[in-house]
DNA sequence: CTGAAAGCGCTTACAG
DNA sequence: CTGAAAGCGCTTACAG
C-alpha cells in the first residue's frame, strides 16, 4: 500500500542505492536520473521510512524533552513555553525531536537510561525534575548527553540552564530595601529545590548586604503551592505584624499571600508589598498587578536545546555545561515604593 | 556500547528468538529461562531499540499529536492540556506517542501524508487547525486516521471532538436574557473558524427563541485577539448605547472587552454584563472574576486519542465519528443579575 | 555517476 | 518450550 525506496527504484528504472543518494541529498547523481527519481517518488507518494532510517543509518539523533509531572498546573503556561523553546530548535536542525511525560513514579518502573535506550534517544532536555525523583539520581552519573532546566549537577555530560536565581532574587529584595522595607518575609518553594535554594540564598545576601539581620522565622516555605502560601502567609504576617514586604518564589505563592492579605483586612502594596517570581501571565492580569522576577522559558528551552547538542557533539569542559539566561524584573503595582529613611 | 538482543542471547544462551518472546510478553517461555534472560538484560542494561521493533513488527503504531501555530498564545494552556490529555490516553495503550508543531508555512512545504509517511504514524490527532490551512483540505479526502479537534469534516477517516459549541452559546446567551438582557452584543473570533460559526448560530438561535430581532451591527469579529476586542468592543459601544451585556467568543476577548469598559468609565457588570468563553485560568483572578463556558481540554485531548484508535482499528459509521464533550457555565461576577420584567 | 551486497536490531511464521 | 531463517526499509562502504 505504502511506497517503498524498491518500488521506487523499480519504476525508476534504477537501484535502491541511487534513491537512497538522492533522498540523502549527495551531489554525486546525474541531474536528469535525479529528476526522474523525484519525479517518480513524487508519484507513487513515496517518502522515506524514518524507522528503516533510523535503524540502518547511525546518523539519525533524536533529542527528547522529558517534561516531569506533566500533570501540571493549568495555571501556568512555562511547561509549553519550553516545549516551544526546544521544539523551535530542533526544527531548524538535523535532530528529530520526541516528548514524553514522565513522574515519579514512572520513574520508579524504568530507569532513565534503559528509556532512553528504548527509545533510541541521543539526549534529552528535563524539565520539571525534582532532586528527589529516581531520575536525579541516576542522572548525576549518566554517560548519557542530558540538559536540565533549573538544577546543577557536576557531571561533563550533563548541562544546565536557567537563569541566575541568586542574584535575580538579590536583585528583588534589594529594590525592596531600597523603598525602605526592612521587615521583609519570604515565601519559599522547597527545601529541596534547586531554584528555591538559590533564591533563598539571594534573599540572605540581599539583606546581609544592607546589614539587617536574617530572621529565620522571617523564612517559610509553602511547597509552591497557592492555598498553602495563603495559610502561610496569614500565620507569618499574625505572628510578626512588622513585615512590610514578602519576597514570593513564585507568583502563584505571591497570589495566595495577596489573597491572605486581602482576607486579613489589609491591603496591597499599602500595607504589605510583594514581589513574586516567574512573571507568569496571571502576574498582569490580577489587581493589583504583581511585580515579579520573569525568565524567558522559551529562550531557557531553545538554548537546553542547543546545550545539549554541543555536548552531544563535543567533549565539554565542565565549565561551559551551565548556561544562564538572562532575567528581568518587572515592576509593576505590588510594590510600595518610597525614598528610604536615614534611620 | 549498547547492548543489543543478540548478546543478551548469547550471555544467556538462547537465541534472540526466545529473547524477543520474553521482551514481548509470550507466554510459551519456560519459567526459568525467562528469568535468566531477565536477569542478563538487566545487567547488561539492555532494552529494545524502537526503530527496529517498528521496521520488523508491523504492528507497532504510533500516534501523533501535531499542534498548529505552537507559537502560542502565553495566555492560554488550552494546547497543554491537549497534550496532556492525548499523552494520558497513549501512556495506558499499545500505541507510541510522540508530538509535532506545524504551522501555515510548514504546511505549504510539505504535505499532510507526506509528513504522516515520513514519521510512521498511523493516526493523528490536530488541534488548533484553521479551515484555511493547506492541511484543511488535504484532510477531507485523507484515508488516514485524523481526529481533528473542533473543526467539523465529512470523511469517515476523520472523527471530531468538541463541546458543542452551539448548544453553549445557546445557554449562556440565554442565561443573559433571562436576566433582563435584550440588547446583547456578540463579539466573534473569525467568520472562518468553525467554533465561531457554531456559537454565532447558539447565539441567534437565543435570541430568536426569546423573539428578539438580531441587530447584525451587534455581532462583531475580533479574531481571538485581546486587543482587537477592545477596540471593537469601543467601537460597539459607543455607536449602541443601548447594549446592557456583550458575549464574547473566547475569554480573551472578553478581558479585552473589559478592559475597554473600563476606560470607557464604565462598570462591569454595573453598565455593562459580560461572558466569555473556554474558562482560562485568567477568568477567575481577573477582577471582576468572568462568567465563562468551561471546556475540559484535558479531557477533550484524551477522547481525541480514544477516537482516533477507534477509527485505526474498525471501519466506523460517519455518524459515529463525531464525539461531544460535556461543557459547563462557570456562574462568576461579570454578570448582572436581576428579574426579568414583564415589559 | 551507478549498483550489488552487507548490515542495522528486531519480529514472526515455521519446524522441531 | 526453543531456534534457524527470512524479512522489515533503509544506508553505506566498496567496486566498477
Amino acid at each position: 500500500m505504502r511506497a517503498t525506496i524498491r518500488e521506487v527504484a523499480k519504476v525508476a528504472g534504477v537501484s535502491i542505492a541511487t534513491v537512497s543518494k538522492v533522498f540523502n541529498g549527495y551531489s554525486d547523481v546525474n541531474h536528469e536520473t535525479k529528476e526522474r527519481i523525484l519525479e517518480v517518488a513524487k508519484q507513487l507518494d513515496y517518502a522515506p521510512n524514518m524507522a528503516a532510517r533510523t535503524l540502518s543509518s547511525k546518523k539519525q539523533q533524536t533529542i527528547a524533552l522529558i517534561l516531569n509531572e506533566l500533570n501540571f498546573n493549568r495555571k501556568s503556561t512555562m511547561p509549553l513555553e519550553v516545549l516551544d523553546g526546544v521544539h523551535e530548535f530542533t526544527e531548524q536542525s538535523d535532530y528529530e525531536f520526541v516528548f514524553y511525560g514522565t513522574s515519579t513514579e514512572k520513574q520508579k518502573d524504568k530507569t532513565f537510561r534503559q528509556f532512553c535506550y528504548e527509545h533510541n534517544i541521543s539526549g534529552v532536555v528535563i524539565q520539571g525534575l525534582k532532586m528527589t525523583d529516581p531520575y536525579y539520581q541516576e542522572i548525576r552519573e549518566t554517560n548519557l548527553p542530558t540538559v536540565l532546566i533549573d538544577i546543577v549537577v557536576d557531571n561533563p555530560k550533563v548541562g544546565t540552564v536557567a537563569i541566575d536565581n541568586e542574584a535575580a532574587a538579590y536583585e528583588a529584595v534589594d529594590y525592596l530595601i531600597r523603598n525602605n522595607h526592612h521587615k521583609i518575609g519570604m515565601i519559599n518553594g522547597s527545601r529541596n529545590a534547586n531554584v528555591s535554594i538559590f533564591r533563598e540564598a539571594g534573599y540572605r545576601k540581599a539583606l546581609e548586604r544592607h546589614h539587617i539581620v536574617v530572621n529565620e522565622e522571617y523564612i517559610q516555605y509553602a511547597n509552591y503551592e497557592e492555598d498553602i502560601a495563603y495559610f502561610i502567609t496569614k500565620n507569618l504576617l499574625n505572628n510578626h505584624s512588622d513585615i512590610t514586604a514578602l519576597f514570593c518564589a513564585s507568583d502563584i505563592m505571591a497570589i495566595g499571600a495577596m489573597r491572605a492579605i486581602k482576607d486579613m483586612g489589609k491591603n496591597v502594596p499599602g500595607d504589605i508589598s510583594i514581589i513574586g517570581f516567574d512573571d507568569i501571565v496571571l502576574a498582569s492580569y490580577v489587581t493589583p498587578t504583581l511585580t515579579s522576577v520573569a525568565q524567558d522559558m522559551q529562550k531557557i528551552g531553545y538554548e537546553a536545546a542547543a546545550l545539549l547538542t554541543d555536548i552531544i557533539n563535543k567533549e565539554m569542559k565542565d565549565t561551559e555545561n551551565f548556561r544562564i539566561i538572562p532575567h528581568e524584573i518587572k515592576y509593576r503595582e505590588s510594590v510600595k515604593e518610597g525614598i528610604k529613611n536615614a534611620d
